[in-house]
DNA sequence: AACAAATATTTTGTCATCAAACTATCTTGC
DNA sequence: GCAAGATAGTTTGATGACAAAATATTTGTT
């Protein structure tokens, strides 16, 4: 409703795909850009993951790994931040490809931890260099407002909860 | 590897679920808090949508449909910024609940387009309301960086692409 | 010691996203 | 007028995410 008087119909009919026309209603909406960039900046990740013939969900993981050398599921998850149930198809996906390998918990039959193998030390340092690159195209990208960038980003999730 | 001197492992056990620990690695990385604000973001939006039994991808299908008027697939999918082949399931949804309809182009029989129906009219309203609370928090947490970030954000989608 | 409760992980179901393959239809060029 | 190519939409297959339910095991209580 609002202001039906103009429809801005016509310049929809782009021969380039670049992002034409942001709806009136989601122009000034935080939310909706967020949404918009993050997809940019993960497709663009992805493409330059799938050209070495990676996977882009394997680059948290095996960094995080590199940092903290051994961890359970569940730290992992809290780690990077996503549900554990995100986690199992893709450490099973790593274990089977040799990258890192389990470690049963002596003390505690449900739990075991993962750590890197040589191969996944390899591979994290090849994603890292893909992921490095990617990371100064946005920093280009934010230029002096990166900072700012980052502190609202961080409120948001720390006001919002990791989900 | 880097610095493997101090492996902070053990401030990981935490009660609350904050998130406890960026990693060292990710700590300066857009990409990385991007990703995290923005399912921060989505989780809470879809929340308070799904306390309301809807579903958040109606959302802005709706609004650019009650901003545009009436739009095809393809033209939809340009607008929010999502492949076509996304919409499909979506569109059928709102056909089947009665929110919107779909009306055959008499010229080109592989093309229809979409409109609200009143129903979809209604719902459409329904859901800003609940959009736009969640807008108003971010914008709380924004305050006034909210120019420069959304400004990053749009540099970001115009020089990656929008997919 | 036994049963209840908490915890660690996996499984299942839903949804959103893209890309690539497929179908149907329209347009163009000859 | 007909074949070749472009276009609109759908389908399929992969990935990644969450939540809720299911399993297995450990801990705590009585």
């Amino acid at each position: 409703m609002a202001k039906a008087s103009t429809k801005p119909k016509l310049d929809l009919v782009r021969g380039d795909d670049s992002y034409a026309t942001i709806p009136e209603a989601f122009r000034n909406v935080l939310g909706y850009h967020l949404r918009v960039a993050q997809e940019a900046s993960f497709q663009a990740f992805s493409a330059a993951v799938d050209k070495a013939d990676l996977k882009p969900g394997w680059y948290s993981i095996l960094t995080i790994l590199s940092e903290y050398g051994e961890l359970t599921p569940s730290d992992l998850s809290r780690v990077c931040g996503r549900d554990r149930s995100t986690l199992t198809a893709t450490l099973k996906g790593l274990v089977i490809r040799g990258l890192i390998e389990r470690h049963q918990n002596p003390d505690d039959q449900r739990s075991y931890s993962v750590r890197l193998t040589d191969d996944g030390h390899k591979m994290q340092r090849r994603l890292h260099a893909i992921a490095h690159k990617h990371d100064q195209r946005l920093d280009e990208i934010a230029g002096d407002d990166k900072d700012v960038v980052l502190a609202v980003l961080a409120r948001i999730v720390n006001a919002l909860g990791t989900g």
